[in-house]
RNA sequence: CGGAGCGUGGCGCAGUUUGGUAGCGCACCUGCUUUGGGAGCAGGGGGUCGAAGGUUCAAAUCCUUUCGCUCCGACCA
């Protein structure tokens, strides 16, 4: 790379580890330790040593580029913030423990980031006045920080990491909607080039608020979510809220009246109908919760399938539920392992879809060791309508296209959302319209993980030697090895390494007084894109050799014209 | 915050049950040999055993307190 970074290895601070460190849980946390990446200063926080601040660099660039071509302007906010602030829109409580709190020597309240809303939109309410200064779009790269109640696996979750957020501007909703949109289009660009396989996905958008919000996911095998995503089309949603088509036969009434049967002991859907010889599908589970206000509610759903609780909170407008405990059950007079829908005392029932046709179901009788048999739903309980409270399962219909849904672990990596006048009216952020008339700027939120990004883009490049870095985000496009000491292998590598320096080809020299299986070792850990192997075995027949890393594939090209030939190799990878 | 586990040289670990001069592998330094997939031999440096207090003639080891780290869960996104 034009521009001075060390490229020799022999003077390079790039610590290498051959064994994997006890601590480290996932892949990419292992290889950035390993790959002499990074090191941990304590838990969730870490240092990025050269190796590693180059590729941070890199695909800091890449972010930068396709922010400003998009229309968005870099600046730099302070990580420490007053809680003044904080407090003016109410999140210095609200957003909870995770916000790192302090204090100055004054005893002011003082905190460290998370994100910008506040800082941006004071600034800009105090700066922008007019109608012919929007639409905006500012960003910045950036240390954040979330005091996470347990960081883990590595980079992925910590204490503080680097994010790139934007916050637009515009005057009105179809202003915010075309900034969203180029929010969107960039954020596609910035993973392509990264070469990513990533999906987007409709999203809840949290303690951030507003109310419309896409997450990019990159699929890997490990992360912090289930991504459900069809094999056909574009849909892709988190587990929470996925949905699919519901297998749903018409059954034919059966006239006979609920009554009850004994089931001795049979508490779980499995029992139930392996005492009673039925399907699982005839027996309607119930399950009691109960919501932060204190409500009790009823949720019925197919034996076969699972509620989710995320859709039943949505459904009832609030952010917790939880199993009811045992006082409740008491309380309604009713046996856990036995509840069912009917003759339970005053509790809103909320069913699913998959029990609105079950006309010979099994329910609970609450009572010990008793069940109803014969239920029938519309003929049993008086319900207006039913709803979709059903965790999804992999292998369903898609909704859209009818293809088979799968299930992948997601790393999210981006998140844009839509805030509209959330922040701006908390904090007076008008402006005057073309008729002089005060306005409420319509805003946006966009953020990219820089860290976090490049721990799922190693989850997604590896093998058992290390890392295979697309060409986009490797710190070093050629790893150029020098085996041996005799004059000719020294002169050609200095030679050739001089002329990749000239044209603007970064390369990393392997020029330590080393073993070539160390070398070799090193080369596949670090896992730059391109390896030439300069040694007196194949330079005597006036060869380098190549390797590439992403594939595998060896070849062996001549002297003479090899500065080319490279630039020609790279063209072709990116 | 609940559950589990771990802190011994830079890294990975043994030693703790049963108290008795702190060890192994890798890495590091010196020399010789070696040199295309993590070399061999010889010599060498480096550790308040996470911290504090206690018991004991004697503590890495037993007791108490405390700090840190990791995993599972809750939580968060």
């Amino acid at each position: 790379m034009k521009g001075g970074f060390f490229m020799k290895m022999s003077k390079m601070y790039i610590p290498t580890l051959k064994e994997t460190p006890a601590d480290a849980e996932i892949v990419s946390h292992q290889l950035m330790l390993r790959a002499g990446l990074m090191r941990k200063l304590t838990s969730g926080i870490y240092t990025y040593l050269p190796l590693g601040y180059n590729v941070i660099r890199k695909f800091e660039q890449i972010v930068r580029e396709e922010m400003n071509r998009a229309g968005a302007q870099e600046l730099l906010m302070p990580a420490l913030q007053p809680a003044a602030l904080w407090k003016e829109s109410k999140r210095f409580d609200d957003y909870g423990p995770e916000l790192m709190k302090l204090k100055d020597r004054h005893n002011r309240d003082f905190c460290l980031g998370p994100t910008h809303e506040e800082v941006v939109t004071d600034l800009v309410r105090d700066e922008i006045r007019s109608y012919k200064d929007l639409p905006l779009n500012l960003y910045q790269i950036q240390t954040k920080y979330r005091d996470e109640i347990r960081p883990r696996f590595g980079v992925l979750r910590g204490r503080e990491f680097i994010m790139k957020d934007a916050y637009s501007f515009d005057r009105d909703q179809a202003g915010l909607d075309q900034s969203y949109q180029k929010m969107y289009d960039a954020y596609c660009k910035i993973y392509d080039r990264c070469g990513l396989k990533y999906r987007t996905i409709l999203a809840d958008s949290g303690p951030i608020g507003g109310d419309n919000s896409h997450e990019f996911m990159v699929l890997a095998e490990v992360g912090e979510d289930t991504i459900v995503y069809c094999d056909s089309c574009d849909y892709a949603a988190n587990l929470d809220l996925a949905e699919s088509v519901l297998d749903l036969k018409e059954e034919t009434a059966g006239d006979a009246e609920l009554s009850a049967v004994s089931t001795p002991a049979a508490k779980t859907i499995d029992q139930v109908a392996e005492f009673l010889e039925l399907e699982i599908k005839q027996i309607v589970k119930s399950v009691l919760y109960e919501t932060q206000r204190g409500e009790i509610v009823l949720a019925l759903i197919r034996g076969d399938y699972e509620v989710n609780e995320v859709k039943l909170a949505n459904l009832l407008g609030v952010v917790n539920l939880e199993l009811a405990g045992d006082q409740v059950y008491e309380e309604l007079n009713t046996v856990k392992g036995f509840t069912g829908p009917v003759n339970i005392g005053e509790v809103k029932i909320i069913a699913d879809h998959s029990v609105s046709k079950i006309v010979d179901g099994v329910i609970g009788a609450n009572e010990a060791d008793q069940h109803f048999i014969h239920f029938n739903f519309s003929r049993d309980l008086d319900l207006e309508e039913t709803f979709d409270i059903r965790k999804v399962k992999e292998g369903e219909e898609c909704v859209h296209c009818g293809g088979k849904l799968k299930f992948a672990e997601g790393i999210e990596v981006g998140q844009i959302f839509k805030l509209g006048t959330k922040y701006s009216e908390v904090f007076n952020a008008t402006y005057l319209d073309e008729d002089g008339k005060s306005q409420m700027m319509e805003m946006g939120c966009y953020g990219i993980g820089i860290t976090r990004t490049i721990a799922a883009a190693i989850e997604q490049n590896y093998d058992e030697y290390g890392i295979k870095w697309p060409l986009a985000l490797a710190p070093y496009q050629v790893h150029l090895l020098q085996l041996g000491e005799s004059e000719e292998v020294i002169a050609k590598t200095e030679d050739l390494y001089k002329q990749l320096n000239n044209e603007g080809i970064e390369v990393l020299l392997d020029d330590r007084n080393e073993r070539a299986g160390v070398k070799f070792n090193d080369a596949d850990l670090i896992g730059c894109p391109i390896r030439i192997t300069i040694g007196e075995r194949s330079l005597s027949a006036g060869k380098l050799e190549v390797k590439y890393r992403q594939t595998g594939k060896e070849f062996t090209i001549s002297t003479g014209d090899e500065t080319a030939k490279i630039k020609e190799l790279l063209a072709d990878l990116s």
